[in-house]
DNA sequence: AGAGCGCAGAGCGTATACAATATGGGGCGA
DNA sequence: TCGCCCCATATTGTATACGCTCTGCGCTCT
């Protein structure tokens, strides 16, 4: 049944999403498997804030009807990743200045919070895994790699949260995560990736210390330091400054 | 089939919208109108966790076509109100003891924290605002309408950390609250119920003066102490118990 | 010539139909 | 009589079809 439908081009503005997620085989009609692809794309960068996702465009990507697809958007509206417009359709979502500074504010206060948790519980075990992704992230960021540095960075993070023992706090770490990626993609450099260099290494050795409070105040500079990289301005706005500019004048 | 209906309207004292546009009565096809009217259910202990919640029995009760149950269940999912197993289809979520406990942590981390926020912020018509909410609770007590004051107690929580002026956390307390109203559900006892009878009122007191570290400190006993009051055991489980019991014998 | 109106197309929203699967009961065999 | 297997049924998963609304362009009227 029609193989070769390849990435049909049909997005205006060039942004030609390479070659698709997993090659050919991605005709796993498994939905969680679209989501997990969709996800990656936007926290990796290559679908970029304000991108058009149409239904049918994404159906036939995936060789699923467009049922699947709205269960996906969905659920990426919900985490905020995307933007669901009445009668418009899907696109990436474009963080506000405001919304930047409320998720930055909610994982200074979450994820800090979780590092003595985490430093108590964490195992030699969770110290490799935490070495290992680390190191891929390095590496990433030494092959210019932008995109792989971004999505293994936040998952570094939301990893750490994760050994803090709270599920709860964690899934919310990870959507902060998430959403920083967009947040990053907005108003952050291109050539300044979001974590410092070696700040994620010298975390996992005040963890592995079992120096929960040091690796609390770590993680807040790390944070702040992410933040402020940023410019965080509002760029023109498209339609709604013009009603606020000639308000006065009616 | 379908037994009883559950899902009945309830009490019309909250209803908001009343603009019976389009033709028939109490049949509002809105979709969020859905999900507002289950979730409340849900929160409202109407329906009760492990209940299960079939596509048609509710499509026929709200008369629209599964598609839009699904969304709406969808939703709850994500939000935990409700458990989606592949095959068996939706039930409302019946927390573990280790959810509950990362629940309250969490609104002990978040909610407290956004005290002091909430405390500089508020303006007179907040604090009006939470009076009201507040008083309303008090005589959905004393009238004995547990599911009512369980409601406003959830949604007094939510809008104080509205007030915080962070829109992300305070959307992650929200839903906390409601996890907890399901938990109150299963491990609260049915004479007591989750918040004190003047805590709300004394707290509205310290921020209303702004005095934001003892309405932290405040927040943080009432939230333990609502806690404490819950009988957190693992009570006969049903058929996953089997499995752990004997899975030595094997 | 400029502006308002109408038509056509595109894309989302909802419903219905069909297919797959788990569950429970009844029949059959040992 | 007990246990196993098979089928009937109930319920979800997925796809397709149709309708509605919004957008863009061309036409006509002034």
């Amino acid at each position: 049944m029609s193989s070769g439908r390849q990435v049909a081009e049909s997005n205006g503005a060039g942004s030609q999403q390479s070659s698709g997620a997993a090659g050919k085989g991605s005709r796993d009609k498994n939905l969680s498997a679209i989501y997990e692809s969709v996800s990656e794309a936007i926290i990796g960068h290559r679908l970029k804030p304000g991108a058009r996702l149409r239904e049918d465009a994404l159906a036939d990507v995936f060789g699923v009807s467009r049922t699947g697809i709205r269960k996906v958007l969905q659920r990426l509206a919900l985490e905020q990743l995307v933007t669901l417009t009445p009668r418009r359709g899907a696109s990436v979502t474009r963080p506000s200045v405001e919304e930047a500074k409320d998720v930055f504010e909610a994982r200074l206060l979450v994820e800090c919070a979780l590092m003595e948790a985490a430093a108590k519980r964490m195992t030699e075990a969770d110290v490799e895994e935490l070495r290992d992704m680390a190191n891929q992230e390095q590496e990433a960021l030494r092959n210019r790699e932008q995109r792989t540095a971004i999505k293994l960075s936040a998952a570094f993070h939301a990893r750490l949260a994760e050994l803090s023992g709270n599920h709860t706090l964690a899934g919310f770490v990870s959507q902060l995560c998430s959403r920083s990626s967009l947040i990053l993609a907005v108003y952050g450099h291109s050539g300044h990736l979001g974590c410092e260099s070696h700040d994620h290494e010298n975390l996992i050795d005040l963890l592995a210390n079992g120096d929960g409070v040091r690796a609390r105040d770590f993680m807040k500079r790390h944070l702040k330091s992410i933040e402020s990289s940023l410019s965080m301005f509002d760029e023109a706005e498209e339609a709604p400054d013009l009603r606020d500019i000639f308000a006065s004048d009616a």
